[in-house]
DNA sequence: TCCTAATAGTGTTATTATGACACAAAGTAT
DNA sequence: ATACTTTGTGTCATAATAACACTATTAGGA
């Protein structure tokens, strides 16, 4: 049959949900954490949960998660990209729910949580202590965008939507190394990064305990755009 | 409110369509092609479109789009993965349709097309002759999968979906090129595959013009999971 | 005040990867 | 046989990487 304008019927076939899901990421005491809250309602009342919610009909999907990332946390302007769609039959109870998951970025320091009346809590969980039984399967969605920025920051400057404006190079160090899980040759790290031409000295040192470290900024330039700083190759394969 | 088993009602909210779109990509002559179909019914009728279509309530996004992709083609058993999720506003005259976006690679000379009733035509277009005024935004999807596919064929194994069983490095160095669009060293190409151990020796001998080509394969244990062949490194950065 | 611990930052070198290019090998066509 | 075409290898200068030793600058305690 032919459908035209005039005879076309939107509500012939049935329809999932959409939701959006939004995975938020933020550095606290030099490690990475994640946000989640804890649901009040059922399915999975008191389970913990990415935060999330409904597609309005006249948003976009960014839209969207931008604004069930404000109203569930309170949290606005950060960073974020789409991570994957998740889609399989049954992930809900209620009904067909197809889950447009983003991850977002962001630095905790200018961030003020606030709670929502559709969550008990909001609460940040370092990304290694995971609370146990999540809501849905938001355990794979969070595996999935963690594996996401681990393979990102290899080859992007997304590191430096975690930290704040001004920051020292052993702090720097210590995030790749809190993230990639792996230990990095202080020499070679800073050399990396002298020659990118990311950073721009600030002139201001910070004290701590032995010698001050020197302050620096990005760009701007750098950060938007397509260029790529490589923090280091692939690895060799050890394989064989 | 608090929702249970017994209160929560389904049909609530308005609710988008959700669409799986496919971008499949093949080589014909040694060039890359997508293959396309043309509409017979509003809206866009007549226009060019990747193939696709609703998903049905009790099947994954992936079966959708396989399921999809052999009706309006004939073309099963081939490599898929998740490309982006498409869901502006707008973006379909009849409602809010949000597209779930795949690519496949198949290998053409096993494949025959077949044109369903949805159609009127299933043709190949090389990726750099693209018929115009193509339905929705699926200009804009192509161009997100050719870009998607450029950039994983420099650090992964993509490029063997593409090719026959069988085949000879300057095949496969022609289609590198075809694909990024960029001459490379003939000694460099080879002596990256001789490393990295992905291929395997036939015997054979492919008579052509000049002197034979020594045929290969892939060696299976190589193709799938996560190895990685970077044939080359990042280019260097020219701007600044 | 002077030593020590702690942290920041630089220099050096061997090894490996890359890119450019010349050259050799093995067929076909005339 | 010889020219031509295409496949395949060798070599070398340069750049990137990894490993590790070393110097610098502060705080804090003896």
């Amino acid at each position: 049959m032919t459908e035209t304008a005039e005879n076309y019927d939107a509500t012939k076939y049935e329809r999932p949900s959409v939701t959006v899901d939004v995975v938020i990421f933020g550095l606290r005491s030099g490690r990475l954490h994640v946000l989640m809250v804890q649901r009040k309602h059922w399915p999975y009342a008191d389970h913990w949960a990415i935060p999330g919610g409904f597609v309005n009909m006249d948003e976009s999907l960014e839209m969207a998660a931008r604004r069930e990332l404000e109203e569930e946390t309170g949290v606005h302007d950060v960073y974020m990209e789409q991570l994957y769609t998740f889609g399989e039959p049954g992930r809900d109870p209620r009904t067909r729910v197809i889950s447009v998951a983003y991850f977002a970025l962001i630095r905790t320091e200018e961030q003020a949580l606030q709670v929502s009346d559709e969550s008990n809590a909001v609460r940040w969980f370092p990304v290694d202590e995971l609370p146990k039984d999540l809501a849905f399967d938001h355990e794979k969605i969070l595996r999935f965008a963690i594996d996401r920025l681990r393979s990102k920051l290899e080859y992007t400057t997304l590191a430096f939507q975690l930290l704040p404006k001004e920051f020292s190079l052993p702090k720097l160090k210590r995030i790749y190394e809190e993230i990639l899980g792996e230990k990095l040759d202080k020499a070679n790290f800073y050399r990396k990064l002298r020659d990118s031409d990311l950073l721009e000295d600030t002139g201001k040192l910070l004290n701590s305990r032995g010698r001050p470290a020197r302050l620096y900024r990005f760009r701007d330039s750098r950060i938007e755009g397509d260029f790529v700083f490589r923090y280091r190759e692939a690895k060799k394969k050890d394989e064989q």
